[in-house]
DNA sequence: GCCATATAGTCAACACATTGACTAAACTTG
DNA sequence: CAAGTTTAGTCAATGTGTTGACTATATGGC
């Protein structure tokens, strides 16, 4: 963020034209800016979520790099779903990991080949298929998530116990509510 | 999260088996279970990132829901940077955006063909073309962003001051240690 | 029991994004 | 300035996600 060069010659630009500007850099740059054009802003809010994105885009690209090639994180969160609440239909994978039921017939699908679950008919419902972690498949979860948690804590423990608990309440409070308002409509 | 059914005789089941969580509460689900699997868990560091990660998800998703049909959100992030950067190359996009130059190739030669930017050779350097929003552009991604920045509002709102606060510092905190530590390896 | 309706999984079509190879235009360094 | 190297943009291949149509099975009202 050294500013080198392009400065007026009374001294630091007070908008500078964006020529340093990096992908982190914007955020700030742009919560500067762009109120001059979009006078109806909220730059509060603008600068809130870019920064939560783009931060959080950093910091999740960063952790995922533990799994390298070993898995995608599709596959962790699926595997980690089968994990802890046990063998579970396909839609109820689906509703957990976030994912379109189609979504989770493919890489459901894709795991079965690499001997990671098994997919059984349902004995009480003709049309659901019931998946389950394999023995290799809870190693392989096993492995690879511990090496993306010991990444998370790398993290995490470069927060506050404050920050960490301000934040998880927070968006708690957020995601909750989402949760309640999409129910209204 | 009404319990309903599947309770011990004795009362509600200090472990349940998972029938009742859904995509949300599942992250309190994992935080008091996995622990029983993987002893070498940072449940903390676990549970902070998995409600990060989940919350995030249904609130984007819900602030994203303003540009309905309009655009992709990947447009409005371009088009928002080229209205306050101003005309950039395409490198310069994809680096301010977070894309792959492959990536922002299409997407502004897609932007062009609905007229929303335009695309010229640069006079400066014949490999790179200089890419701006056109008028049309400008307007499209001033009427796109008027909604998702009140919806992005109806969201900031909903936190203290303060929270709020604390968490763009947090982040912005580990977003620059991301950068310092990449730059490193 | 039968018929209308809802639900579980799959498939096909499409939408993007990533990677790596490739082309053309710069630089760099003797 | 010529030869090698880097850089900007594009293209092709691949991976993975979504939506909506479709099939087979359940379920509920009569």
């Amino acid at each position: 963020m050294t500013s080198s060069h392009r400065e007026s010659p009374t001294g630091p630009a007070e908008t500078p034209d964006g020529a340093d500007v990096d992908y982190w850099s914007f955020v700030d740059y742009f919560a500067k800016n762009a109120g001059r054009n979009m006078p109806w802003l909220d730059t509060d809010a603008a600068e809130f979520f870019m920064t939560l994105h783009r931060a959080f885009e950093l910091i999740v690209y960063d952790i995922r790099g533990e799994l390298d090639q070993r898995m995608s994180s599709a596959a962790l969160r699926a595997l980690l779903v089968l994990t802890t609440v046990g063998p579970s239909t396909l839609l109820r994978v689906a509703e957990l990991t976030g994912m379109s039921r189609a979504a989770a017939s493919a890489l459901l699908k894709r795991l079965e080949s690499d001997g990671l679950v098994s997919r059984q008919p349902s004995a009480d419902d003709g049309r659901s298929i019931v998946v389950a972690a394999t023995p290799e498949g809870k190693v392989a979860c096993d492995e690879a998530y511990r090496d993306y948690n010991a990444r998370e804590a790398f993290w995490h423990d470069r927060l506050d116990p404050e920050e960490a608990e301000t934040m998880k309440r927070a968006l708690s409070r957020l995601a909750a509510s989402v949760s309640e308002i999409r129910r209204r409509s």
